[in-house]
RNA sequence: GGGCAAGUAGCCAAGUGGCCAACGGCAACAGACUGUAAAUCUGUCCUCUUCGGAGUUCGGUGGUUCGAAUCCAUCCUUGCCCA
């Protein structure tokens, strides 16, 4: 199977240019996609760039990332209804360097030939003039041509407009295809499909510009069944630094996975074989109480970008968490308490739990609500659970009694928020 | 520079002198049902609260009024049109 087909059927391809196809079993290719440093760490959207560059390298092509450093201070229009902030050089540099040190898990820098390659387009751009600018790039690429894009399009006709900064933006990125088509030979973009059109004019520039011939495909946006932002949770971005979201948080979200959303992810973002897949789902289907499926998937992705060991505390986590949930918290024990990941912890003095202390006090008092009047709803809405007993009356008293070996009250926000306090 | 329109909670969006902490929708959080899903139903959703209330909001500032998101002035921002 090439390149091509495999992705197809993962369905990573939305949009494809004529010729990729050949192109691609004609020789070994360059390929790039580009990174938007606005984070100093890419979070799981990324994720599906970054699969693509794996592929690609897989099938003994050649990755390019490239970081947006010089777009980064722009802002792409493409998907925005409003006018980006300008970041300053110095956060990009920054951002850039995280994204550096994530990408570096992922592909293989130092293969030979195939070594994926890092590029910045401040680098080019840096030292581009605007009459530059305007004469060799601007010039090949008419303004009707710019304005019947889509990106553009909605912008105008909507109510808020749009400077010419971000108008020019898919010049900027146009010419870093041209670039990287010149100075490396690089024939081959990729991206998400809100890319295109943005693509698009990367490969016309370099049919007009250079009288060469370039490819490109893009890969379908991620979306939720339930229409709502892939990657995100109450907690807000799901980041793949483990020091933003733990592997234990990492692993949940893939597990929470919907049904549907799991059947399409696991082609995506796995290197599980299709035959592989097709047995999952069928058994899966057999019983979908078990969540097979969302296991697997879970796992894989998490081994992928964690590894293994970091994969395997999460489980351990999430058996001592969910599994048995009838079991007293008295069962378990004070290491299990304290290497629990995923746990937000918390001190609390002693002597406040000794002379007894309200349970909505206790509860704002530790952090674990913002306030006594939210901690108050939720306790009457039956939200709050100390070691794992609901807490039936707002009135409750906590003392000496709740504490697990003589120092631990564990509370639970909702199922899946564990509160971990440590008197002293 | 001139003309017109608009700015309301995280977002969209009603409200055009008191009944307004402000209809409705989305998002979010919690509960029930489940499979730590989805769908559905219920509750919460400006801040604090001893759950009785209290305090601060409707682009900014000043004013009119017993009383303003609503009227007036002025400034700021955005869009459209003209120069």
């Amino acid at each position: 199977m090439n390149l091509i087909e495999e992705l197809r059927w993962r369905g990573m391809i939305q949009d494809i240019m004529p010729g990729t196809e050949e192109q691609l079993s004609k020789e070994m290719t360059k390929g790039y996609v580009g990174f938007d440093p606005t984070a100093d760490s890419l979070h799981i959207g990324s994720l599906v760039p970054i699969l693509l560059l794996v592929h690609l390298q897989k099938a003994g092509h050649k990755p390019l990332a490239l970081v947006g450093g010089a777009t980064g201070m722009v802002g792409d229009p493409s998907g925005k209804s409003e006018e980006r902030n300008l970041l300053s050089e110095e956060i990009l540099r920054f951002n850039q360097e995280g994204i550096r040190k994530q990408l570096e898990k992922f592909l293989d820098f130092n293969c030979g030939e195939r070594s994926a390659e890092m590029v910045n387009n401040y680098d080019w751009f840096k030292e581009m003039t605007f009459l530059h600018f305007i004469r060799d790039v601007g010039k090949h690429i008419t303004v009707n041509y710019m304005m019947a894009k889509d990106s553009v399009k909605k912008r105008i006709e909507g109510d808020t407009g749009m400077s010419f900064t971000e108008f020019t933006y898919q010049l900027v990125q146009g010419y870093d295809f041209y670039w990287l088509y010149e100075n490396k030979k690089c024939k081959l973009q990729m991206g998400g499909s809100d890319q295109w059109g943005n693509i698009v004019t990367g490969t016309e520039l370099i049919r007009r510009k250079a009288g060469g011939e370039a490819f490109a495909f893009t890969c379908p946006l991620i979306t939720k069944a339930d229409g709502g932002k892939f990657g995100k949770t109450e907690k807000g971005n799901v980041w793949l630094d483990p020091q933003k979201t733990s592997p234990y948080q990492f692993y949940q979200f893939w597990l929470n996975a919907g049904d549907e959303d799991a059947e399409k992810w696991i082609k995506i973002f796995t290197f599980l074989s299709q035959s592989e897949v097709a047995d999952i789902l069928a058994a899966h289907k057999k019983d979908a109480g078990q969540r097979l499926l969302q296991k697997r998937l879970a796992r894989e992705i998490t081994v992928f970008v964690h590894g293994r060991e970091e994969y395997e505390k999460a489980i351990v986590t999430t058996q001592k968490l969910f599994s048995n949930q009838d079991a007293p918290a008295e069962s378990l024990s004070i290491e299990d308490l304290e290497e629990m990941e995923g746990v937000i912890k918390s001190d609390f003095a002693k002597e406040r739990i000794l002379t007894g202390i309200d349970i909505v006090s206790f509860l704002a008092e530790t952090g674990i609500f913002s306030s006594k009047g939210d901690a108050r709803k939720t306790v009457q809405g039956g939200g709050v659970s100390i070691n794992r007993k609901k807490v039936e009356n707002e009135k409750l008293k906590v003392d000496s009694s709740l504490l697990l070996h003589g120092q631990y009250i564990l509370v639970q926000k909702g199922k899946k928020n564990y509160f971990l306090v440590k008197t002293i």
